[in-house]
DNA sequence: GAATTTGTGTTAGATTTCCTGACATCTCAT
DNA sequence: ATGAGATGTCAGGAAATCTAACACAAATTC
């Protein structure tokens, strides 16, 4: 994960804040987390710690209700981008898995 | 000022957090508010809330602090840190500026 | 070397935020 | 009408934060 991902993945924000980026109510936010649709990390204390990524996800699940969809659409919505986003990682990986070991053949560059 | 600053300078953190990410005590962070070396902002309740930049500042802190420096010091630092961006922030205006004032003369692109 | 300053630890009591669980309400779709 | 889905609201308790004060070691100043 890069260096700006691992920024992004990091659970830093408690409910508060999350309510006050995304004009959601704590109720909504916690109904949405026991609906699996965020995920939100635990603190020393058992309370939730939200990352960037997680205010993302809360204000496209407002948007996608806004829109007439349900919480299981979404549910749905989610699983399948997760897919893609998961094949594209793989693609990416095996793309420079490959490129590497071309350039090993080469042996210009080596694949420490 | 730019998306990204703006949202480097969101005041979303809670001390708590803070105190994690930074590896410092609720009361170093304290005393290093109130001697004017970080500006939280507060919260409905009163409480602080910190910026990424914030947190930035206060590892600066640390690392000044370890290498010797006193608070004064780097009172001094960051003022004069202060002042180097400012004339940065300042130059680029008046470069953009003049550019926007160029362009206006030859009349391809409209100064909004 | 005695006195002061500096940076930090610690504690106490009050306030704010967050937690879970339950019950209420409203709107659709059946 | 009935039932499911999404949200509001309330209660009681736990966790996090706040300020103010006293303590103290190390460095600095007189």
């Amino acid at each position: 994960m890069s260096e700006r991902e691992l920024r992004r993945n990091l659970a830093i924000l408690p409910i508060g804040t999350v309510r006050e980026l995304t004009l959601l109510t704590d109720r909504q936010i916690r109904y949405y987390e026991k609906n699996n649709l965020v995920h939100p990390e635990r603190g020393k204390g058992g309370q939730r710690r939200f990352s960037l990524y997680d205010v993302d996800q809360l204000l496209k699940i407002k948007d996608y209700l806004e829109a007439g969809d349900s919480i299981k659409d979404i549910q749905e919505i989610f699983a399948k981008q997760q897919r893609k986003a998961q094949e594209k990682h793989n693609s990416q990986d095996a793309l420079r898995r490959s490129l590497q070991s071309e350039f090993a053949k080469i042996g210009r560059f080596g694949v420490k």
